[in-house]
RNA sequence: GGUGGAGUGUCCCGAGUGGCAAAGGGGGCGGACUGUAAAUCCGCUGGCUAACGCCUUCGUAGGUUCGAGUCCUACCUCCACCA
């Protein structure tokens, strides 16, 4: 590994953050002789970013706590082309009043990444330049700049191409506008830097293309790598979908059981990227073996949940984590639902364990109730259940919650009370 | 505008002679094995029903037929070539 001037790429080395970048060298010295400004986009195409997102966010916050000025860029603008990068369809336009939502869930997150206290840090939407462009003048002064040729060469744009489906016009200028943010930042704030995804390698060099052209600067590229698990999956997204930051749309327990659950390959690069924990203590994580790697895939869970959701949620999920799972309690926030009791005549007994089943929410049919029953998947009050059909009695409930306890897998549970 | 091609199970990719709830993958879910891992193996993967069975599904709308994913017509979207 080269040895860097500058503690931000240094850092940024060290712990994985670095792919590519445009000017390695360049980059180093300018961050080891004067405090940089740099940045990275957020589109609000979600009401709350997710985990593939986190390694941008961290990379902003390394870049502040090695002594450098970070630009969390909200796409209010941008958002409204969507780009089409590496996308083999288009995406859905949005409306701006659901852009302009989303921006308000993505905005909270970073609060808890970087200090905006005195303009140590800085928070722009491109909303405010890019929403009343004028057409004709963009054209002359910034479209002019662009060769579609080059264009239509990059990476990010082939495969749709390639595949034969129709890349709008509109999508075509994201680029264009994204180019345009990093000149327009460079105005505002000086800001010389633009980091992102590996994905966003073509967009961030048309911007440092732009900035030679029009205000003869020197820009920077620095991507990260195209996050994956060690098994190949997209990160950040789960059977459940995705891995949210945001707590009202996943729980900080549920959150907390996805970094939980990493891969043993991706351990040690995880807690490198993932947490702010010391390179050596990592590397004492990362070196145990066998069952013992569990420990670390705790350390990982509770310290990235953390991050995100504070310290006493984060340990809130650990311990109720270790009662479900290290000691078989049924801890208090599982959810509930409620089953008629009815009047029907032959519900007056109770009712079968198909019904009970699919009144916990755990399947969203009668049949897949019935299909999982019939895999051996379901425990109800601890005991598994094979026939669909066999009614469980009301007076079955468990004592201390007054309901049933519904189980599907090992993962899942759910307590069913009887209403009525 | 003209000619030719394409759109399949609401996660994706993809086969499909008029008898089709529709091959095969991937993904996902469940089980076994483990360590709440990976790999591997097995099962499941439209809805309703206790069940026989019924209903909905192949771009959209009609039509032919006992019967249509499959044939015909119009329309929509995309692609290629031509203009």
């Amino acid at each position: 590994m080269p040895s860097f001037k500058s503690d931000l790429i240094a850092v940024l080395s060290e712990r994985g953050y670095l792919h590519q970048c445009s000017d390695i060298e360049g980059l180093d010295a300018l961050a080891a002789k004067e405090k940089i400004t740099g940045y990275i986009g957020f589109d609000a195409t979600a009401p709350s970013l997710h985990a593939g997102s986190l390694i941008q966010i961290m990379m902003l916050h390394w870049m502040q706590e090695t002594g450098h000025r970070p630009i969390a860029l909200m796409g209010g603008g941008t958002t409204m082309i969507g780009d089409p990068s590496f996308k083999d369809e288009a995406r859905k336009l949005l409306t701006v009043a659901d852009i302009d939502r989303n921006l308000e869930g993505i905005r909270q997150v970073f609060s808890r990444f970087l200090d905006f206290e005195g303009g140590r840090a800085l928070m722009i939407n491109n909303a405010d330049w890019l929403r009343d462009l004028n057409y004709i003048e963009f054209l002359r002064d910034v479209g002019r700049h662009f060769s579609v040729n080059k264009m239509l060469s990059y990476d990010s744009v082939k495969l749709r191409l390639d595949r034969e489906q129709s890349l709008s016009f509109l999508e075509f200028n994201y680029m264009i506008l994204q180019g345009y943010d990093f000149v327009e930042l460079y105005r505002r704030t000086g800001c010389v830097l633009q980091m992102g995804g590996s994905d966003q390698w073509g967009n961030i060099v048309n911007g440092i293309d732009l900035g030679h052209k029009m205000e003869q600067a020197q820009f920077f590229a620095l991507t990260s790598p195209l996050l994956t698990t060690a098994s190949g999956g997209k990160m950040g997204k789960t059977a459940a979908g995705a891995v949210w930051l945001d707590a009202g749309l996943l729980s900080p327990y549920q959150y907390w059981q996805f970094w939980r659950n990493t891969e043993d390959a991706d351990v040690a690069r995880f807690l490198k990227l993932y947490t702010k924990l010391p390179l050596d203590e990592v590397a004492r994580l990362a070196a145990l073996s066998g069952s013992e790697i569990n420990e670390a895939k705790k350390v990982l869970a509770t310290d990235t949940t953390t991050l995100v959701h504070g310290r006493t949620a984060a340990e809130e999920a650990a311990e109720a984590a270790r009662r479900t799972f290290e000691e078989g309690e049924t801890v208090a926030n599982i959810p509930t639902m409620e089953i008629d009791r009815g009047p029907n005549e032959e519900w007056k007994r109770g009712r079968s364990n198909t019904a009970i089943l699919a009144a916990s929410g755990l399947v969203s049919s009668n049949s897949e109730a019935r299909r999982k029953i019939a895999e051996g998947a379901v425990r109800i009050n601890d005991q598994v259940v094979k026939d669909p059909n066999e009614i469980i009695p009301w007076d079955r409930v468990e004592p201390g919650t007054g309901a049933f306890k519904v189980q599907l897998g090992k993962k899942k549970i759910a307590l069913v009370k009887p209403r009525g």
